[in-house]
DNA sequence: GCCAACGTTGGC
DNA sequence: GCCAACGTTGGC
């Protein structure tokens, strides 16, 4: 099956495209929205994930990031007392689940939500008809067109 | 801090 | 199954 694209939202305050260059590689946790946790799912290893910081100055894409693993169980919803616990997840049938992401690139200027907006190519990406899902999938021109917009060759 | 646009929960 | 109340996301 032919690689597919993401987009993938991270508050910089919690996990910034710095940390994931500094760190190489992260699970993605935390994600607790059945559409966003069944994008997940449907991620391959390879997949290219376009990396958008949310409640950010400004909000915008920042870089790339790769799936490295597949999803297995977010087990942070199984342990009591954290942050991420949900009481409803059975550990014999886990509710959510989690992907490992790898840096790729940063751009060198972040691609801002008012110059996405404003882009005629991406008035139908999903970021722009609905802005609220923290994993979304991206079709393979629009993910183009935004590393054109960001000038990154990789 | 505000609030629009959702999603979730739970009573009925 | 409906819907009110509540919680969350995230831009501004």
């Amino acid at each position: 099956m032919a690689k597919q694209y993401w987009l993938m939202k991270s508050e910089p305050d919690v996990f910034s495209i710095d940390d994931l260059r500094r760190e190489g590689s992260t699970c993605w946790e935390g994600v607790r929205n059945y559409q966003a946790r069944n994008n997940m799912r449907d991620m391959k290893v390879g997949d290219e994930v376009i990396y958008y910081h949310s409640n950010a100055k400004p909000p915008g894409a920042v870089g790339i990031a790769r799936v490295c693993k597949k999803a297995y169980p977010d087990h942070f919803a199984l342990q009591k007392g954290h942050k991420y616990f949900d009481a409803k997840s059975d550990p014999d049938n886990p509710r959510w689940f989690m992907v490992d992401v790898e840096f790729v690139a940063e751009f060198d200027e972040c691609v801002g939500l008012a110059e996405l907006k404003s882009d005629p190519e991406l008035a139908d990406m999903e970021l722009i008809r609905y802005g609220r899902l923290s994993v979304q999938a991206v079709k393979k021109s629009e993910f183009g067109r935004v590393k054109k917009m960001a000038g990154c060759k990789k």
